[in-house]
DNA sequence: CTCTGGCACTCCACCGCTGAGAGTGCTAAT
DNA sequence: ATTAGCACTCTCAGCGGTGGAGTGCCAGAG
């Protein structure tokens, strides 16, 4: 991806890692004497600025116009953020209400999972992302089928992760009296212990070992089980802080707040964006253009994937300016993303 | 509320609608020439002038400086709208279009919901809120408890609205083989066709029924049927369309925007804001200041209840502007309210 | 060869000024 | 009561000048 795969020379690295830590904290562009002013590089203005134009050959910082400081590209944050020391830690101050925050116990997932998402919310100060646990591969532990009016039925099932279930099935015109408790009670056989992803197909299959008359509830039934993969992606995410985006983009034009605001809302591309995360686990960084969303192209999104033990269940993320303290997002994400799984690990998740 | 109650002379009245229209539509303050030149007036810029300056004095209209047109105030706003012809027909093509949305059936409620507000937001270009369907008064169906690994089980309640609530409950460590499966026998004869919201306070009173020895269990549940109360305030809405917020309070500050989309996320005060909705009934309109919420101050907010029959189920509204189009808002909110209303008589809600 | 001091240059941001334009309020006449 | 006319006010856009920050380059020192 970056087209210098050369390695920066010390000097320059340093002179680099300086530029963003300045232009992140100030968000003014950086000049060549505030940086020997403030970095104790033990060097004249003089040779700083005959770097700085080589890191921008290099491309990794840029003027906004000529006779103005230097402002990191997003090749320049990658580079600082591939070479950055692997434990940066959080101040104790963060960590300690990481760790306050998860004691306490959290019965109610949804409500836990957007409780999550305000608080690395309010850690990072840019917008946060928790995607629930995909709890597909749940074992099913309980169905059943619950006559509703109207001719209606209420699918539900459990699992042993504690997830639930369920969707309205439209019952066939004749339906007898005891079929309904019937096809409850056949399928509860059929799909105990097994995987929710799996329960469609296993209906669909095993159908026939029960009483044939039974088949037309049992097919919609193995619908309903269906039907849920669509609606859960859509359905099972918590946003918190999307206002702080406002803050973030700050003097630009709001058209670009806008956009980002809007793609925010919208749960395919949010779902896709995180997808990744999710697949590569660990902490994972998208700096500006390298974003596959072109709404997106002014931020950076840091995700990272939770889960119990070695799988990943979901993942989890916050979406910023390219300008932000990557080292201090990078940690928290992090570590909310291994409490949080932690977290389920205790919920027998 | 308003310090003058009198009614305008017709004449004033007719300006102060012209300023409103104009002002709407083009955002700009409007002066007596365009009044005269667009809306027939039949009398001189001087007259308006004069005229305008009354409306001035009964606060009315304001200038943001002198030599510029006048704006309406909040108090021209509510005048506006207080003194709109009841039948405001949507135009038909929005009409069709809200019509074509409830012929599909949708059967999952909360995706229904949520797109119910997507097209309500798009209808009317703002954020749009709806707020899920009360159904404490539901009777219950069916319950059960179903044992989870850890010492847990889940407790699920299913009304004949097709409402599923469940909840993690902790077992007391002594929970004898059979105690569960009894304790879930003895709640579902105790509660069937209670009203969700009776729950708790049955199993409590009614417990003495059950052998003594499942009482602690019983009591447990009876726990997790009261916390739902304050879960489902938070959870049950659907916000769509905040990014609009982005264009409407355009050339002014950012600050104000991040006000607003900061006060849309914090779920409490949204549903503080559309509460009088609920009790009111048909169509309520809060403008600018009218509005409890000081952080929204500068928008209004046009909100409706919704329901089957008579009894109000929930509501739902959009976030704008104070410069709105009041009339075609105000249709649409109407217009979508009554179409819920029916499309959950049809799911028997 | 590397570094540095010096210097000329460029460009932005800020300031004050000005003229055009829009819209008003007032007054006197109808 | 209405209106034409007029002086007034205020905003906005454009303009030129200035100061400052930061640069690139060059020549000389180490």
């Amino acid at each position: 991806m970056p087209p210098e795969t050369e390695r920066l020379t010390d000097r320059r690295a340093l002179i680099l890692r300086a530029i963003v830590s300045h232009y992140v904290g100030t968000g003014e562009p950086v000049g060549s004497k505030v940086l020997v002013e403030r970095y104790r590089l033990g060097v004249s203005p003089a040779t700083v600025r005959n770097e700085m134009a080589a890191l921008e050959d290099a491309g990794y910082i840029y003027q906004p116009h000529t006779s103005a400081g230097r402002i990191p590209t997003d090749a320049g944050y990658r580079y600082f953020v591939d070479e950055m020391p692997e434990g940066a830690r959080l101040p104790a101050a963060e960590a300690h209400r990481i760790r306050q925050f998860f004691v306490e116990p959290r019965w109610e997932l949804e409500e836990a999972l957007r409780q999550t998402a305000a608080l690395l919310s309010s850690l990072t100060n840019h917008a946060a992302v928790v995607f629930a646990p995909a709890l597909d591969r749940s074992l099913i532990r309980h169905v059943e089928l619950v006559e509703l009016p109207g001719g209606r039925a209420m699918l539900i099932a459990v699992t042993d992760t504690g997830r639930v279930e369920n969707h309205v099935v439209m019952l066939p015109e004749d339906v007898g009296e005891g079929d309904l408790l019937a096809a409850s009670e056949g399928m509860a056989t059929l799909l105990n212990g097994v995987a929710l992803e799996d329960a469609a197909v296993t209906v669909r299959e095993r159908s026939g070992d029960l009483p044939h008359h039974l088949g037309p509830m049992l097919r919609l039934a193995a619908d309903a089980f269906d039907s849920p993969a669509e609606v859960k992606a859509h359905e099972r995410f918590f946003l918190e802080g999307a206002s702080n985006i406002v803050d973030e983009t700050k003097f630009s034009d709001l058209e670009s707040v806008r956009k980002v605001i809007s793609a925010l809302e919208h749960r395919r591309l949010l779902l896709e964006v995180l997808a990744d995360a999710f697949s590569l686990g660990g902490v994972s960084v998208r700096i500006g253009a390298e974003n596959p969303a072109t709404e997106m192209r002014l931020c950076s999104i840091v995700t990272a994937s939770y889960g119990t033990g070695e799988s990943a269940l979901g993942s989890l993320g916050i979406v910023g300016p390219t300008r932000m303290d990557y080292r201090r997002t990078i940690a928290a994400v992090h570590e909310v993303s291994s409490h949080l799984g932690q977290m389920l690990a205790g919920l027998g998740i």
